[in-house]
DNA sequence: ACATAGAATGACTACTAGTCAGAATACGAG
DNA sequence: CTCGTATTCTGACTAGTAGTCATTCTATGT
């Protein structure tokens, strides 16, 4: 009995947290950063502003605690895309669809990393939760690097290749083009007449492409197979 | 003498809202966006604040001015790059250069476009800032497209690309490695072992020679040359 | 010398992040 | 059940900031 309270009192601890970040996520999906007050996310929490405070140490550090939810949520994506095929190049192509698909499904978790760039932002964060975030970072970027170490290893990718720097590319590549597309997707189709995602598909195509070897090429069957099923899987929505 | 007073009162008014930005450049600058206080800019400026608003709207509108200076001058180093070779190969490398020129010497206005992209800070701008700004990007992608148009029109770039949609990877490609750069170069640098820089010359190289037509290959004498000179220059630093 | 329009001012309002002394609540012992 | 203690919670308060506006100042023309 007595054993058990002090574990009771944890987990009421931890659930209070959640509820807390439960209401800083609706907040700050609807107004962002700047325009949430900490007190919107205590009036929605049912919370004095002082016992959020208890909990999180400053209003940035609560966007970032949410932030991590898109993060990890990222990370499931990206893991399934690497469970759902043996074939690392396959697996490669999964991610860069799974980072489509995260960027049209969690748009407002999408939007969230932006702040996460800009060295203002990081000034009032606690060591604790920026030192969460370095790692799930690091733990996306290692799961990114594998399937391409292993491309190169199976002699897929040409030899010179390191696996981060490919990462780092594909990743640049798609991101820039997240960036646009979420800014200005109109601005571009319908003034400009320009498809963005097809773009990306294209620039993407071109760089792994021409990192391929001669064996990587004779795989292509494979990529040209998942090609159609993404493009199927488009026409279906 | 009459007829010139109005005159002299224009410039002067056009003088003050000079200083006035000189002033917010110098506190953005060191300071950012959020920490900058409107009372910061116009202790510099030795203006009381009362008199900013009546050149300025807002404190976003002084950022968003700020930016646009470094709009220009990055604008002028493209103008330059372009100016500088007649080959439309070797230009669309030349802004390549000159945006990271741009991104290396011009850090501070570099990383004021971040805001840019974030919707919450639009909120607080007039339309008239606003328009400005959209036509500056407007000019700056004209600029990058024609060398683009011109290549494919020469036959040196696949025909069946699109102009602004090969500037649109290109910009992509090199943005998204400008930030990684911007935020954590020493990161990548000590504990992975990656240059950053490289891989970005690699990824470019990649991604245009996927790009290019047989006749285009032939050119790439130029192309050569362009990145020894680069690297040359480099060294120079 | 004076009248007037335009420029400049800074005290003021409204709002917000973060604090902290004290209230409320939960628990365990007598 | 009751009281002392520890834990959790509260909201009034502080400090600081964007933006306003009634008032003051200044340059110009008569």
């Amino acid at each position: 009995m007595k054993m058990g309270i002090p574990e009771r009192k944890e987990r009421e601890k931890e659930a209070r947290r959640e509820e807390i970040l439960n209401a800083a996520q609706k907040v700050f999906f609807e107004k962002g950063l700047t325009a949430t007050t900490v007190d919107d996310i205590a009036q929605l929490a049912e919370l004095s502003k002082g016992t959020l405070y208890l909990y999180y140490h400053s209003k940035e550090d609560l966007y970032l605690a949410t932030a991590g939810r898109g993060m990890d949520i990222m990370y499931g994506m990206f893991e399934r895309a690497v469970a759902a095929s043996d074939d690392p190049i396959t697996q490669i192509f999964n991610i860069g669809d799974a980072y489509y698909q995260f960027f049209r499904e969690q748009r407002d978790f999408f939007r969230m990393f932006y702040y996460f760039e800009s060295p203002l932002f990081h000034a009032q964060i606690s060591k604790d939760m920026m030192d969460q975030c370095t790692l799930r970072d690091r733990k996306v970027w290692d799961l990114v690097a594998s399937p391409v170490r292993r491309a190169i290893e199976a002699g897929l990718l040409k030899p010179e290749l390191d696996p981060l720097e490919v990462g780092i590319m594909l990743w640049s590549n798609a991101n820039g083009f997240f960036r646009l597309l979420d800014r200005n997707e109109q601005y571009w189709k319908e003034k400009m007449g320009v498809d963005l995602l097809g773009t990306l598909r294209k620039s993407s195509g071109l760089l792994l492409e021409a990192m391929l070897t001669e064996e990587g090429r004779r795989n292509r069957a494979n990529l040209q197979l998942y090609r159609e099923s993404v493009v199927h899987k488009e026409n279906q929505q």
